[in-house]
DNA sequence: CGGTATCCAGCCCGATACTG
DNA sequence: CAGTATCGGGCTGGATACCG
């Protein structure tokens, strides 16, 4: 079987793969981690994530910003305040997702040591020689 | 900080999302899931691969082993018998990786219990409540 | 402030054909 | 069997300008 790292051995490969896929979907995005990071953090206005993201478009934003709150993961809130005002914040669906990401970050931390390997592009140092 | 979830509160959530999104950005292929989890039941042949991951072309079934391969996560062993034979299996790496894959995975079984809110790419038929 | 509209570039992936 | 070569299409994301 496939999962020996874990006890539930009767799901089908194909089920897994599927549904692997989609949470991966989910947060496929080029921003999306950052964003959901960020909001990890906190609840944050429009302009705050567009300028603690860094390189983003608004339009790129906002998109990221869609597909999150379409899948469930971020909550839009909009006040009538005159200049206009609108919060972003993780919903529990979305804060329940961080934790299986946080296992993706310590599995880079650990398997990859300071994720010095990662910036830029990944070169690990073959353990033994590939033919 | 941003992870209530775990203990580490001491990494900038620079480094985490640096990393997270390296991670993410190994697997980001299209098929690289199928072909991950295909492996991780046993060691496959091209065409057996080529057979069963279903409709993914030779080209991107290639690309998508190179990928995994300068990665770490795949290994490569090629035998000179006359029709040639290559076998393909998961390293230590790629192993160690299921785990935290086989979390994301978790969570939507938790979460989305049926996938079924994951965007048009998984179609569920009749949702049979099965707990 | 918080977006849209429009145009455009790059990348990933597929189909088909050919090769050692 | 296990690829490579070539062409092409769709989708994501960027730049800029404009709007309530």
């Amino acid at each position: 079987m496939t999962c020996t790292s874990l006890a539930n051995a009767d799901v089908s490969d194909y089920e897994m793969i599927e549904a692997t896929r989609a949470v991966l979907g989910l947060v496929s995005g080029r921003w999306s981690i950052d964003v959901l990071y960020l909001l990890a953090s906190g609840t944050r206005r429009y302009s705050e994530l567009f300028y603690e993201v860094g390189e983003i478009s608004k339009k790129t934003l906002t998109q990221t910003l869609r597909s999150l709150q379409r899948d469930g993961l971020v909550a839009r809130r909009a006040y009538a305040d005159v200049p206009v005002r609108v919060e972003y914040s993780l919903t529990p669906l979305g804060w329940s997702l961080t934790g299986p990401l946080m296992s993706l970050y310590e599995w880079a931390a650990a398997e990859l040591d300071g994720v010095s390997a990662l910036r830029g592009s990944v070169s690990m140092p073959p353990p033994e020689g590939h033919t």
